[in-house]
RNA sequence: GGGGAGAUACUCAAGCGGCCAACGAGGUCAGACUGUAAAUCUGAUGGCACUGCCUUCGGCGGUUCGAAUCCGCCUCUCCCCA
């Protein structure tokens, strides 16, 4: 595992900038091993494979022999990142940072091997600041450049509320890398500014500058900007089935994008794979990511409907919106009597209008389906 | 410090005393068509064992038979002037 005397090539592969390359070369030519960061934001819960297209390159580097060092960013979380947002961000507390780190690390988890990564809360370094240190370091950045920094720009002119705190973002972003004497920093397309800060911080520190990589931002399945608000993520708690389903509803246009940055085929088969049928080159990356999540068996359940339980203490006789509602294969019981009326939902194969009508549960299973991603065998209840 | 404007459902945005669970657009969901895609068309879109009931229009109080709409205070935001 510890041949990270690979080349630049291979170690910058798939990013879209890289500063400086010269740099890059150099360090490599030490022959150490680098530490590469990558910061995490616990501002929601959960991760996205948008967020993947980092955590496997990560993975790669780590498997190169490279030193991760993962920061968790539990004192920006309280800033709230600026980056790409024409809106004030809402500033957590503690208690829900704390709470969106567990589930973050677990999710890290499945990609990379924490056994050889470095992780840390920047709390560790920020809390220790006194306000005097905090004014040192603001000091090294200028009003002129933040402002020149599109999100920014983009806020004034629709009025939109800037706080003076999220001038500090990226100050701590930066000097999360000076603490760690971080060698690269890997992050999204959006965070080049946030990145560069660090490399200037760094310098006037007298430290060597971090080489900055940063890589594509993958549109959601929908082919725009993935976002929570669009409902068009693959969130990595997903099922195997959601997730199988989500990510073969990918646009067309952004199979081999897809392919290139959250599965680790080889290039020459991912070419082979999208110029032939699109539909089974879907199948595919839908296949190749649910099954690193899931495993095997996870891929294997995809395409039967699941066996649920008749739901735990509810009546043997339920009007099927309220069953559907229960099974959880429907959020209100109002959604599964719409989709019913309009014809959306069958019980044994037959259409079923009546939302209200009755379901008792029998000596064997019933497949209900809604929608036409949405299906379940329920099985009878089980006595006792 | 002074003056002005504003806060409505997932988002944007109408409404300005009863006809408001609240126009419209986007999003989402369902149906048709398809390639389990995209585009297009149709319908739905607060919750609820739903011909009815319950909870919503920044927060708290008040006026009224009745308030998203009027009044008071509070919180937050934007703009102009200093």
């Amino acid at each position: 595992m510890s041949t990270h005397a690979t080349g630049p090539e291979s170690f910058a592969r798939s990013c879209v900038d890289l500063i400086e390359r010269r740099d890059l070369e150099e360090r490599l030519s030490a022959g150490r091993p680098l530490r590469v960061k990558f910061g995490m934001d616990p501002s929601s819960p959960d991760l996205h494979i948008g967020h993947c297209v980092q955590l496997f390159k990560l993975r790669a580097l780590q498997q190169q022999g490279h030193q991760i060092v993962l920061i968790v960013g539990d004192s920006t979380a309280m800033v709230g990142d600026p980056s790409g947002r024409n809106k004030l961000r809402p500033q957590l507390t503690r208690a829900e940072v704390e709470a969106n780190l567990d589930t973050y690390v677990s999710q890290v988890s499945k990609v990379l091997d924490l056994g050889r990564t470095e992780v840390h809360r920047n709390s560790e370094w920020f809390d220790a600041m006194k306000f005097e240190d905090v004014l040192r370091l603001a000091s090294r950045m200028t009003v002129a450049r933040m402002l020149e920094r599109d999100t920014f720009q983009k806020r004034v002119q629709e009025s939109e509320p800037i706080g003076i705190h999220e001038f500090l973002y990226p100050l701590m972003q930066g000097w999360d890398s000076v603490m760690i004497r971080c060698d690269v920093e890997l992050g999204g397309t959006d965070q080049l500014f946030n990145l560069i800060v660090g490399r200037h911080l760094q310098e006037q520190c007298s430290m060597p500058p971090q080489i900055v990589m940063t890589l594509p931002l993958i549109n959601g399945f929908d082919g725009r900007k993935m976002s929570k608000s669009y409902d068009n993520s693959v969130p990595l708690t997903d099922s195997a089935r959601e997730m199988y389903h989500k990510v073969k509803r990918v646009d067309d246009a952004q199979v081999a994008r897809w392919f290139e940055l959250l599965t680790e085929l080889p290039p020459a088969q991912i070419a082979s794979l999208t110029a032939g049928d699109l539909l089974d080159a879907k199948d595919r990356l839908a296949a190749e990511i649910t099954r690193f999540f899931h495993g095997e068996a996870g891929l294997a359940t995809v395409r039967e409907a699941p066996e649920l339980p008749w739901p735990k203490g509810a009546a043997a006789r339920l009007p099927l919106a309220n069953l559907i509602q229960a099974l959880g294969l429907s959020a209100t019981t109002s959604e599964a009597r719409r989709a019913s009326e309009q014809g959306g939902v069958s019980v044994d194969g037959q259409v079923v209008r009546l939302p209200g009508q009755i379901v008792e549960a029998g000596a064997k299973a019933l497949l209900i389906t809604v929608g036409k991603r949405r299906a379940a065998r329920v099985l009878p209840p089980t006595p006792g």
